[in-house]
DNA sequence: CCCGTATAATGAATTAAACTCAGTTTAAAT
DNA sequence: ATTTAAACTGAGTTTAATTCATTATACGGG
């Protein structure tokens, strides 16, 4: 009698917290979080205001699980999109492009995780899974071989998904469009390091042949942007 | 009689502005956006609730008139703090290390800055004036020669205030304090990138030395920090 | 198939806090 | 000292989040 659930179907509540996610999502995204009313959100999801809060504690809690399930279907889509038996820079390119797209193409959700909770209590656990994906992908290629022992996925975490994040928003603020070659810049700056750091560790002296390859393609690749 | 005013003197005026602003400033830094309520703000400034909404429309622009004062300080900081006759590699420097320690030392309030307007409107006026001071630094090293002519300086700016803006978070996040590296890091990365574009527009193979001495100093500064 | 009842849902009532405005005070020009 | 427009005040209004007493529903057992 005690795994037995009393009442209601455990897949019929999900759905209904679903819908109101999915509404809660579609007003916040329009009218921002201050914006929205939790009745406006409410009516869209076809349910009365106090079941809200049957589902979330307050406004501030939904929130938070707009954006959490948002991260969660990030990280889902991130793994996806990487092939495993790429290259390291080939899987980092993939998860550039994946993400800066989704930062394009979702906008209003993602600025709306900077208002979940501005830094108070733990952290949207939800984000902190997605940069794991990239951890994964750095860590791999240590472990292959493929970067150097000592490469500093830390810094190189905070490069890659920092100048995603403003390059995002100066896409949005000038009216641009996906620009693949904002990933590929990226990777030629993070590639240059890396293969620096890796040159030293493997002991061997890189030859000018491989480091004018290096520089050539990084200048190669800046060369297609400009301000 | 028109430019005479009527009534109270400029100076006392701005003073009452500029004491609701600091009050302001306390109250949300202390208890966030949502959590701060104009009442406490106006007791903090000795000054009735409607008199602050005579200075501002409502509470966003309340927060607005903060996190602008803010930038428009940090403008001024960032401008001494920066030494006219360095290279363009230690003002980027020296303007690095100012923009973390901010970014540490008033975390809350660059944090709030993302709560000022999501995208809509006309972004901060006072943020873009701030990012005009790298955008100077580096303008100014392509007119001396030490920067490659196409240097893309767009992408450079996402880069440099993307990750020092991440690392802030990340640092914040381990409780760690002030770390200089994060900014030469950093910098090796971007020089090691304009010195691979400047070693082709300067329209000369680069020797092996300049190559080798270029990615050491990358790899060196690498190593200095790890995960 | 119907009943009992625990769970789920409702929405009117409560509360909290942003915002307004009619009345009062103050600064400075005369 | 008087005048008066600008500044200020804070009680009252409004808006919207949150609560909770009441009603509806799902479903296991009879």
């Amino acid at each position: 009698m005690s795994a037995t659930p009393r009442h209601t179907s455990r897949a019929r509540i999900e759905a209904k917290e679903s819908s109101i996610l999915d509404a809660a999502e579609k007003i916040f995204a329009r009218a921002g979080f201050d914006g929205a009313k939790v009745s406006d959100i409410a009516r869209a999801a076809s349910v009365a205001e106090g079941t809200v809060y049957l589902y979330y504690k307050n406004k501030q809690d939904l929130l938070a699980g707009v954006v959490g399930r948002f991260w969660t279907q990030l990280t889902l889509g991130a793994e996806a999109a990487i092939e495993p038996d790429a290259t390291t820079l080939e899987q980092l390119e993939q998860l550039g492009r994946y993400h800066l797209q989704s930062l394009l193409n979702q906008f209003e959700v993602v600025s709306l995780t900077y208002r979940a909770r501005p830094q108070q209590e733990q952290d949207l656990d939800q984000v902190r899974e997605y940069v794991r994906v990239f951890d994964r992908i750095m860590q791999r290629g240590v472990d292959r071989g493929e970067l150097p022992k000592g490469t500093p996925m830390g810094q190189l975490r905070d490069v890659f998904f920092g100048t995603l994040e403003f390059s995002a928003r100066t896409l949005k603020l000038r009216e641009r469009s996906y620009d693949h070659s904002v990933v590929t810049n990226l990777l030629s700056i993070m590639v240059g390091s890396t293969d620096a750091a890796a040159g030293k560790l493997k002991g061997k002296e890189p030859s000018n042949r491989d480091l004018m390859n290096t520089l050539k393609s990084i200048q190669k690749q800046l060369k297609t942007v400009g301000d």
